[in-house]
DNA sequence: AGGTTATGGTCTACACCGTAGAAGTGTCAA
DNA sequence: TTGACACTTCTACGGTGTAGACCATAACCT
């Protein structure tokens, strides 16, 4: 079966043992569903440990701390992510980085959060990164910008999914809209005019607009004659 | 019961007790400060009120809740931004709000994650919000777009700020340099070819251009001839 | 003045939480 | 057999938010 017996061997002396007893995998598995399920509010080792039928101390010899769970299942939530290869299309290719991230928000909205606290460490992460920085490339701009606008895009693209589970991306419920009736109509005429937009916001058209926009964006900073990236850094 | 008149009286009468005691505006002041300076982590109800040399639950017979009081929080923060008036150059005004919100986060870095759980609330936030749906509609924008990309901008703008807060547009450590040097040649080369530029990574730059990237964006989508949010919303 | 009442503040108690540290328990290499 | 070691569990500690009962006080009404 194994033409790598020896290698197998080695291993085995290095690591002394082979893994016995709990499955790892499996418990990760179900934090992460129950975390996806509940929210990071109805989640606990210790309810872990219950759910697995495990002591909660079992949980934490095996991740080092919840933390380390944590970050775990946000880079497993990261590897649902599948992306076409990247073509010769930078705006495009941008475009499907945005909206893998979107649909990723839009599956796991009780995790999202941790995207921007675990932020850009599994092999996951670099093969989207490689697709913005690429782009960024491809759209003409100087290295400095290239890596800060990669970034940015980044943090445009998590914000909005975190707007979206967050409800800011939300249409206005009656009762907001009634609050905002409420302002100052000499202050805020722009605020007030747009109640009805506001009521019927489709947040999957603002954000294919917003995108697009960006995007658009950086076609325009790159077509500059010489942009760079403003003031030398620190 | 009573008529509404005597009702109204009763009303008034009550509310004529003047308040006695604890200042409710220096107790929130000490949990600003507090929070300002040690973290969500290193702020609990009992803490503030050992430092306000009071029983803790004083603090939640004044404010309800730990949340109503980090909405408080978060509420007062949003008071110290100060934005001159609007101009007649909408680009201008989005970058000053763009500013605003950054120097915000770098104020007070550990509690700016809360503008994301606890949006638009307050008047403050009205005051601004008006200066970025005013620069959407005059940037020629249809009211459901000006709404959409209004709100993304927003996103964005927090998402920057939170992006920066959680270090993930701080400069390439030499640790993680070398982490990235370990990439793939092959699959990765964008983001090797980048890690000089991460290594020098101007924030206050990268977010100036990403800013105006996307302000040009605007600029360009509204003069498109009949550019409508997308398909009908829900 | 005396009684009533609303309010401010405290105390105790409950049900949780993450996890350090000690104490089994079973399995393998020597 | 004998360690050694990985795995699992138990117990305990010091925290958390907050519900509910309780007391003190100041302002009202009669």
């Amino acid at each position: 079966m194994l033409g790598r017996a020896s290698e197998f061997i080695m291993a085995a002396k290095i690591r002394a043992r082979a893994p016995r007893g709990l499955d790892k995998n499996a418990l990760l598995d179900a934090a992460f569903n129950m975390l996806a399920a509940q929210g990071e509010a109805g989640f606990s080792v210790r309810k872990l440990g219950a759910k697995a039928g495990i002591d909660p101390m079992t949980v934490l010899h095996h991740f080092g701390s919840k933390n380390e769970l944590l970050r775990l299942i946000a880079d497993r939530a990261l590897t649902t992510i599948t992306l076409p290869p990247p073509s010769d299309d930078w705006q495009n290719d941008l475009r499907v980085v945005a909206v893998a991230y979107r649909d990723l928000a839009h599956r796991y909205p009780r995790l999202f959060h941790l995207h921007f606290r675990f932020h850009a460490t599994g092999p996951a992460d670099h093969e989207t990164s490689e697709v913005v920085y690429r782009a960024m490339r491809r759209a003409g701009l100087v290295d400095a910008d290239a890596a800060g606008v990669g970034l940015a895009f980044y943090a445009f693209v998590l914000g909005c999914g975190l707007a979206e589970t967050e409800g800011l991306l939300q249409p206005l419920t009656e009762e907001e809209a009634v609050e905002l009736q409420a302002l100052d109509p000499a202050s805020c005429p722009a605020t007030r005019a747009l109640i009805p937009a506001f009521k019927t916001l489709n947040s999957s058209a603002a954000y294919a607009v917003a995108v697009d926009a960006f995007i658009a964006g950086i076609a325009v900073q790159s077509q500059l004659p010489v942009k760079s990236a403003g003031p030398m850094p620190a």
